[in-house]
DNA sequence: GTCCAGTCAT
DNA sequence: ATGACTGGAC
């Protein structure tokens, strides 16, 4: 058969719109007409979150909370609380400061600039973007870790993206966007879903991807295919953060303020505690009422 | 065990 | 550039 050749810069975005169009996963935001509160608690919910398990935390919160004065009327502690498992509670307690600033500095709506967008606390580059893109339909490249690895095989015929570098991958994406609005958006929501379901990093699809007729990492023979480098993750089991998970569980299942007894109980070794401890409250996690007490902010 | 849609502070 | 930050899924 013959080989596949090499994309130009123009080809990809209506493959994957179209691929898109057909294939995408029914996700309830960055499609238009969900509120901008709603894709930026979305976003938020997923750094470093599976969707699957972002989905019912979402409800909740957005019929808790429709507006994000809604939430800044609330103690930091309630987002705390109502982030339950989902992991990196920080991220709870920036989408609080994010909806006082919101309240008090832009009148109460979501902000549809990138540079506002940064200036939000917890919010990044990627988070930025896809709020401007997703919410109100902007042409700007929105880069995740997905997209990276997708323009690293079909552009550049690499087997994975190197480390995130944006003064390189913006500008990467930015030529492959299409000249109207709503097409960059489809191609910005097409490429993520794309790299999360076909072009993952360990068993691409290729048999069912739509870039494979013009893939350079395929046209190039997949070179490097067993590379998979692992950087070594530390393990999580006995870690400080375990204890801080442990600490939060205690605090967050707990209607009131915590006798520190009662938290140090949820960590076996003394000293991983007090470092927690000290974390969380360097963290503004958790406050002390008085020496022995302590509560969510 | 291994993986993971980001941000921020070193 | 590197590492801290979490918890669940496979």
């Amino acid at each position: 058969m013959p080989l596949p050749s090499i994309a130009r810069s123009d080809e990809l975005a209506p493959l994957v719109v179209d691929w898109f169009a057909v294939h995408a996963r029914d996700l309830p935001w960055r499609r238009p007409g969900f509120p901008p509160w709603g894709t930026l608690v979305s976003e938020f919910m997923l750094q470093q979150t599976p969707v699957v398990r972002v989905i019912p935390r979402l409800d909740e919160w957005l019929t808790r909370w429709p507006e994000p004065a809604d939430l800044a009327a609330e103690p930091a502690g309630e987002a705390v609380r109502a982030w339950q498992s989902l992991g990196y509670p920080r991220r709870a307690l920036n989408l609080h400061a994010c909806a006082v600033v919101i309240t008090e500095r832009f009148g109460g709506a979501v902000p549809n600039d990138v540079d506002a967008l940064l200036s939000l606390p917890g919010v990044g580059d990627y988070t930025a973007r896809a709020v401007a893109v997703f919410a109100f339909g902007s042409r700007h490249p929105v880069v995740d870790t997905n997209i990276r690895r997708v323009i690293a095989r079909a552009v550049d015929g690499h087997p994975d993206a190197s480390t995130p570098n944006a003064k390189r991958d913006l500008p990467a994406m930015t030529a492959l966007l299409p000249a109207d609005d709503t097409a960059a958006a489809r191609f910005n929501a097409g490429m993520m879903e794309l790299g999360a379901l076909i072009c993952t990093a360990r068993s691409p699809k290729c048999e069912v991807c739509p870039l494979a007729n013009v893939c350079a990492w395929r046209a190039a023979g997949y070179p490097d295919v067993e590379i998979t480098r692992k950087p070594k993750q530390k393990k999580y089991e006995g870690s400080d953060r375990q204890a801080r998970g442990a600490i939060i569980r205690v605090l967050r299942e707990s209607p009131g303020p915590v006798p520190a007894a009662r938290l140090a109980e949820a960590v076996t070794e003394p000293a991983q505690y007090s470092r927690a401890l000290s974390g969380l409250l360097a963290d503004g996690l958790l406050v002390a009422i008085d020496d022995d007490l302590f509560a969510l902010p």
